[in-house]
DNA sequence: AAGCAGCGGGAATGCGCTTTCCCGGTCCAT
DNA sequence: ATGGACCGGGAAAGCGCATTCCCGCTGCTT
């Protein structure tokens, strides 16, 4: 048993497919109250269920809206998944999910497929790169994306403008103010700490990572500190661990303070500032794991303020990002092609126990 | 400028749109060639994007899995979705997704709306839930999965089977071993412990939780241990503080050990299983808030094994279940409607320092 | 009373593609 | 040399729906 069609529900009703449509579907024209109640009656029976794929290639229009990350698992881009759902909802729509682990490539094949499905929107969350090797994907991206933008798609972005989008037309970017929260935090850090720093970026060239670096620099530099050194390594749990591990060896050569036992706060405590909080996690385990402790060894900060990692302790000094409002408000609204523009959110600095500058234990 | 057609292409190549839809996609019949060529060709000339609602009313199939999960931002499924869209990858389909925060209405909804889009199979992870209020909403749902499946629809599901399904027609269940996992839970937890049992569970009549707690009740009569109190509470990290804060009072109240200065481990430390990780930590806040400190207060195990849970500390006993597999696993097979049946998977228990014996501070 | 706007309904067309069917031409076997 | 199998290509018929156009009707105006 196929699933029954319009024209089916038609003829039980005992009346012309146009007539069906117009009543189980909004149409200006709405037939005669009894007409209408024996067709939806008919529609019922037959447990009809309208062919959105026919319905889509006649209106040309899907009511789906596709979003790209770079991993669906990874909680920061989740809770923005979650916001573009809500707003999916509200607009009533379907999400279409691509993951793309941030490769150009995968983003440009992601974008034609939405194409190809005609979504009537697309959201792309995860954040560009700039390295060379990208290059080329970068401009076949912005290109793909010009295309769909040019065939009355409209395109919404996370963090930054696309890079060599050639229009406004159809652009709708959600700003967030990486470098100067990032500067902030480092500000705030700088007030009651005397130690060096040093910042876990992720690779050179992801977009994100470089702004809050370069807003921490400044930040330091506002504040009377030389620039941090810099560790560049993977954006996730993995490249935190691995150059916390990094960090360990350094602070047990020469902080004075290499072995757990030994109780006095070294003098000069390292801070670490970590691009993101899960890298930051990352970091403390690998501390943690040499016997080091946060925050009386070194003190670590992170951004984002993933919600699943609130209760981690010590508590992870950061920079609270409203992830979900982002995600939602990066859907472009769903009427008409007037909403291109930039609409900008803002975070909070949150300093919390893991950059204490008492490093003494407690709770 | 609309997006160009199949058609546009054929006439710029100078063949019938016969001829360039069997070039531009896989069919059985291979132009020669030098028309092949030609035709893609004119194909990325024009930069012809194939219409896939066109494509999928044609071929009545639209390459398409529908996933369908409580909240995208819950760790567990976004585990699970990075697993899903992983095998959605292999077959080279795109997934759908649906978040319903557990309503049955939603769910049906839910499945009504991908059988719209024709989606090729569905994959529904939250867990069902018996309570009496949702028969209903379950009902209908059941009979929404079973039409979908009768017009040809694999449904995925994991965890249990659907309640209420009819027939076993293209449902594959992935087989969770909730039960038999915290029985083996509590044993483990069970020989090196004389306290007293609490188990946090979620609501009443939601499966995957009423199955914990079975099982764990089980274990813990196999141990020869009495069956344990039961707190019904949410299924998430709220639910779990909430529980874990009534905990507490009752701690302090006569587990002679309420003040954190006092530093003589409880007698009788009571252990607290929480029907998931997200719940235990959430009790773990609890207790802590109020001073209490886990192990040496209170001993606290979970579920799941949340991979962003597992630099907390104090490390949680837990269960591993292999999430992204489990998602891997759930969606049908693309090939022929023979994919029915049922996979099961398996989980290990994992004790760590939540529940060590000892309750001494250590890093 | 004749004419016209307005309305409720149906017939027909097209959205972009796949696929069956058909047709002219080769190449082989008899 | 001739019939048939075969192959490359085109014409055309849908897939399921929205929508435009048209037609017959009622109710109003002058």
């Amino acid at each position: 048993m196929a699933a029954s069609t319009l024209t089916e529900v038609a003829r039980l009703a005992g009346v012309s497919p146009a007539t069906a449509s117009r009543v189980l579907n909004g149409s200006a024209r709405t037939p005669g109250p009894d007409i209408a109640e024996r067709v939806r009656r008919a529609a019922d029976s037959l447990g009809y269920i309208p062919n959105a794929q026919a319905q889509g290639l006649a209106k040309s229009s899907s009511g789906l809206i596709g979003l790209i990350v770079h991993d669906i698992a990874d909680p920061y881009f989740s809770a923005i998944a979650r916001g573009v759902q809500t707003a999916a909802r509200h607009q009533n729509k379907m999400v279409l999910l691509a993951t793309t682990a941030g490769s150009p490539a995968d983003e440009r094949a992601a974008v034609a497929a939405f194409a190809a499905r005609r979504a009537d929107s697309i959201v792309i969350a995860g954040s560009r790169s700039a390295r060379t090797a990208d290059r080329q994907g970068n401009a076949e991206l912005a290109a793909e994306l010009d295309r769909y933008c040019r065939n009355g798609g409209q395109v919404g972005v996370v963090g930054h403008a696309v890079v060599g989008a050639e229009s406004d037309e159809g652009y709708h970017v959600v700003e967030v103010p990486n470098e100067e929260l990032a500067a902030e935090l480092a500000r705030e850090l700088a007030v009651s700490r005397a130690g060096e720093f040093v910042i876990i970026a992720g690779p050179e060239g992801l977009l994100t990572s470089d702004d809050r670096v370069r807003g921490f620099q400044r930040g330091l530099a506002d504040a009377g500190f030389p620039p941090a050194d810099v560790l560049h390594t993977g954006f996730d749990r993995t490249g935190g661990y691995e150059a916390g591990m990094e960090l360990a060896a350094h602070i047990g050569a020469h902080g004075g303070n290499g072995e757990a036992g030994t109780d006095a706060p070294a003098p000069q405590r390292l801070c670490i500032f970590a691009v993101n909080d899960v890298m930051a996690i990352g970091a403390t385990a690998a501390l943690r794991s040499q016997g080091l402790r946060v925050p009386r060894d070194a003190a670590i900060a992170g951004f984002d303020d993933i919600e699943t990692l609130r209760d981690f302790r010590p508590a992870l000094s950061t920079v609270r990002l409203p992830l979900e409002e982002i995600g939602r408000l990066a859907v472009p609204a769903g009427s008409g092609p007037a909403a291109a523009g930039a609409v900008a959110v803002t975070g909070e600095v949150t300093l919390r126990r893991s950059t204490e500058p008492g490093g003494e234990p407690a709770s």
